[in-house]
DNA sequence: CTGTTAGCGCTTTCAC
DNA sequence: GTGAAAGCGCTAACAG
């Protein structure tokens, strides 16, 4: 199993040291004898070597180990995310693990036993409490915030990715177009479950309403219930444009809407949010609140590093903005 | 760090055994007292006690860790593959890593000095060598064969998704439907750089071409070359069907297409790779050649097993069909 | 049937 | 400046 496995011991051998002296070296927290160690660099580079994370974070150490918990792992936006991490660290040994947040007891129990070196809550629907259990096991933890959370206690860090002020851009575009009954369409969900009052998105939404009229679809479990919904709907009160929570579901309603002859977007204005492939794909392209990735990422590690180096009961918090990416579908 | 982190010790204390009686019961590998078990177990549950993987990884056992090497991270892809492996393995506190091979001399080096389960190789891109030094490693490894790779040494698990068969059935579809001159479309890469003659879709469009001309569409590295190229080609061929190396590919040419209008299916067929959700929201919907990614996970979860019961040499072989999900692009 | 013991590979006191 | 030794949490002989 262990095959061929290079140890500590193996560079030690060939540099003619001890092992300790290895570690001081690799680590650079002790001084070493110039010689030595540049004998201990040259013998690390011969060999291939690298420390054993196991080992590592068995003594509480960095694992280069980084965990995303999310909500939908087909979603290309925890990719490209991570994609961007990638890039900032890149070789420097890190890994990436993704966990699918089901809610289940075992399943914060499991993470907390790993150690990571940061862990992102990137979910939008994960308990609040698991929450609290991860960033109370002292792991530096940030929160990419989809939802308007309650303030967890600890020190953990906290980025707003920007989808509030986003979404009251979204509505000013749809109003300058001259968008008067705008509504807001939520992601598949159990049926019947009403749309999260502290997504940000419905926030903006509701937001720069300005007065106008409330117009939701939720509570749908797959497009066959999407269409049925946005044509119950639109018979009600003819809405002119539809704001969704994401681009899957804006492709969806686009669907729904020729499905019963409106056009987009001269009868109706369409947006989505993230940006994704797919809104390059649909019929119009498709107008879409993009979050700036790169600055997640980037905010994101620079948050893990501040997260180490104290352990101060405090939130970090970051405030991103986004970029409203106009085609043709508004 | 490691603040409140439950360990064996804490089990054996609570339910007034020693240490290695906690490690018994887990393992199941030793007959144990009944009544002691049962106070094992139920301090276990109380406490909600995890072994930690470090400790057992460092042991050589298993990590309960997988690791997905991939080359895209954004494409849905393998985020899709990993929730089917979740499904199977839920609950039982598995984590899913995903790397970025990026060529680079550290990243085989890393790999190999984690522990994983299973590493399957998903990138199609990956250096040969690579693998090789992979598989060398003793760990499980299973390669998602996109191309038709050579022969490794040593003991592994080889999944074959059945791209090629599908391929055939993708151009038997097309020549139902009347067409004859049908052009492969590779996917974007370094600009110029040709398809790559091992990728089993190539292979299986050549077979079916049946001694109708070749037309190739490759060494498109963004969208703008990509409908260049496709003008171009359709100038000097008439193409009268696009068979696309994935989903994605398809979409861009789909537009590429419309550019030049030319309409789909009604001029020209076009199929991907894929059945991913962009195939639901291009228009017309696209055709697509589906992997059957339940049967992957499957498949891949089982070899992992085989793979850690014996060491001999021998390469662990599994073949899986493919389904032409119709759509309106053809 | 169960406890003692020796590590896995590494970091880090604590002596020299 | 450097090495010996303890120990992170766990497994698996080896003795009882």
């Amino acid at each position: 199993m262990t095959r061929g496995r290079i140890t500590r011991k193996d560079v030690a051998l060939k540099a003619g040291v001890s092992e300790t002296v290895v570690s001081y070296v690799l680590n650079a927290n002790r001084y070493v004898d110039r010689a030595k160690k540049e004998r201990v660099l040259q013998a690390v580079r011969e060999l291939g070597y690298v420390p054993s994370p196991a080992a590592r974070s068995l003594k509480g150490k960095d694992a280069h180990h980084v965990l995303f918990i999310v909500d939908d792992m087909v979603s290309e936006y925890f990719g490209s995310i991570i994609a961007e991490m990638e890039k900032l660290v890149a070789g420097k040994g890190f890994l990436f693990s993704l966990a699918c947040d089901r809610g289940d007891e075992n399943f914060v129990q499991t993470v907390c036993n790993w150690s990571f070196d940061g862990i992102i809550i990137g979910s939008a629907t994960i308990r609040i409490e698991d929450i609290q259990r991860i960033i109370d096991t002292g792991m530096p933890t940030v929160i990419l915030s989809m939802n308007d959370y309650p303030a967890f206690s600890g020190r953990y860090g906290l980025i707003f990715t920007g989808l509030k002020s986003g979404s009251v851009k979204v509505m000013e575009c749809l109003g300058k177009r001259g968008r008067k009954r705008i509504a807001f369409v939520d992601s598949f969900s159990i049926s019947g479950s009403p749309v999260n009052k502290a997504d940000f998105r419905y926030i903006g939404y509701r937001e720069a309403l300005n007065g106008a009229c409330e117009i939701i679809i939720d509570g749908c479990s797959g497009s066959a219930e999407l269409r049925k919904k946005i044509a119950d709907v639109y018979e009600k009160t003819h809405f002119d444009a539809l704001f969704c929570r994401t681009d899957r579901i804006a492709a969806e309603a686009m669907i729904a809407l020729s499905a019963i002859t409106l056009a987009v977007p001269s009868d109706v204005s369409v947006v989505g949010v993230n940006n994704s492939r797919i809104a390059m794909y649909t019929q119009p392209r498709l107008t879409s609140l993009a979050i700036r990735k790169d600055e997640v990422a980037k905010a994101t590690l620079r948050l893990f590093s501040s997260l180490r180096v104290s352990s101060k009961e405090e939130i970090l918090t970051v405030q991103l903005e986004t970029d409203l990416i106009e085609r043709e579908s508004v």
